[in-house]
DNA sequence: CTGTTTCTAAACCATATGGTCTAGATTGCC
DNA sequence: GGCAATCTAGACCATATGGTTTAGAAACAG
């Protein structure tokens, strides 16, 4: 184990919940079950803010459900102050659209209020010795949603019935200068070819891919993976 | 535990790795230390493309490491078949990168060569019960570069001198319609504004942006999250 | 009230772009 | 050899686009 005894520090907590008794409870169970330190909590997160830039914990306890300014927003701003602070989010359920969304902006780990408290314990460790945590329950959770989300738009890139693909090479080519914002007259110095070929292969590409005008063009070919083929897009 | 005796079914598998000793130490061990039912086993991806249509098997084992059709390129033509197979990926190295991919594409699981037998089995058996499995070490892994990839997305897309914020309502509205490749009088007509408006409004956004053309325009637009500013690219 | 910003709109002009047709050279295939 | 596809390139024309300037109306801030 790389937190050998030689290495431990007693790691500086700050716990956020809008509900007092939740809070209390949490730092209780940290205070006695294991040796890190809880420095301050808070029950809203603009308090936590605050908190945090004086404080400068290692971790951050943050319940995603509050009112007024939310968790998530809270991780997002915290991640934004870029103070080294790693957030995990403890929450009462396992949405997996909240667990994409929390780990997607830099929660470090994601917990939920219904595990045992050793699991508590176990992740907040993990997660001040750098790694991230997310039970595996969750973990799953979170894959079938990122998966999801990646499949529907691979299926929109990679159809057969692209019409990229009845571009020849050379149209390709002159596409992808398209693509960079690139006149006729640059595409045909790139190309060292004259301008009036330039706009036959144009006006080719315009055919092939059914559009009127280069704008459109570019837009079919970054819409459809033109531009390497191999990136897609995710909604957040 | 929900995969209790009178639920189990012998999940049927197929491994494929170029290299053969390892493929067949694979197929023993399961067979050995599980009672999965390994119904055929290759050496390359597109023998096992053609075995998975013919014996449809609950889970593949895919060796990432194969010359000629490599393993990632083989899992996402299986996913593209679309026949419920879940696919497990099989390789020697926890390159983030790989692992992303991996999971990107399809993939139900992802196990190091390296790990202990149990864990092959335990994967194999929880990929089997609908779940998907990456282990905490590569799920760590994973997570720092999902989150790496995202924090450099969301810095070059919310930045303070993103020139996207100089522009007013007005000039947005027009830019937006330019993304979506229509033409001045399109924009007018949409706006009800004359064709000469449109132009200066587009004069306008050209200077703050710093462009020359439209499609230079739009493609400001697009790489600095204009159209949905929730929207963000990965590469594969 | 005055200056600023924004939205509107026109005139004027130059050039880039798009549509259509024709055609030679090259390559590869049957 | 001959056909098909591809890359090349020109002519010709119509229109869209871009550059610049000017200017009125409305909203808003100081």
């Amino acid at each position: 184990m790389r937190r050998g005894l030689e290495f431990k520090k007693k790691a500086r907590i700050i716990i956020v919940d809008d509900n007092y008794e939740h809070l209390s409870g949490i730092k209780e169970l940290i205070e006695i079950e294991s040796d890190f330190d809880v420095v301050a909590t808070a029950t809203s997160a603009s308090v936590a803010i605050s908190l945090i830039k004086k404080y400068r914990p290692e971790i951050v306890l943050m319940d995603i459900n509050m009112p007024e300014k939310d968790g998530l927003t809270a991780i997002a701003e915290i991640e934004k102050l870029d103070l080294g602070v790693r957030t995990i989010a403890l929450t009462g359920y396992d949405d997996p659209d909240l667990i994409f969304r929390a780990m997607k902006i830099g929660a470090k780990g994601y917990i939920l209020k219904t595990m045992a408290s050793a699991q508590l314990i176990y992740a907040i460790d993990e997660v001040a010795n750098g790694k991230i945590y997310l039970p595996a329950a969750l973990s799953s959770r979170f894959f079938e949603y990122f998966q999801k989300s990646f499949k529907e738009e691979v299926q929109a890139v990679s159809d057969e019935d692209n019409l990229l693909n009845y571009l020849t090479q050379r149209e390709e080519e002159v596409l992808d200068l398209l693509t960079q914002g690139i006149t006729y007259k640059g595409v045909a110095q790139k190309l060292f070819i004259s301008e009036t070929t330039v706009k036959t292969h144009v006006n080719n590409i315009f055919q092939k891919l059914q559009v009127n005008d280069r704008t459109q063009a570019v837009l079919y070919a970054l819409n459809n993976g033109f531009l390497n083929r191999r990136k897609v897009k995710i909604a957040i």
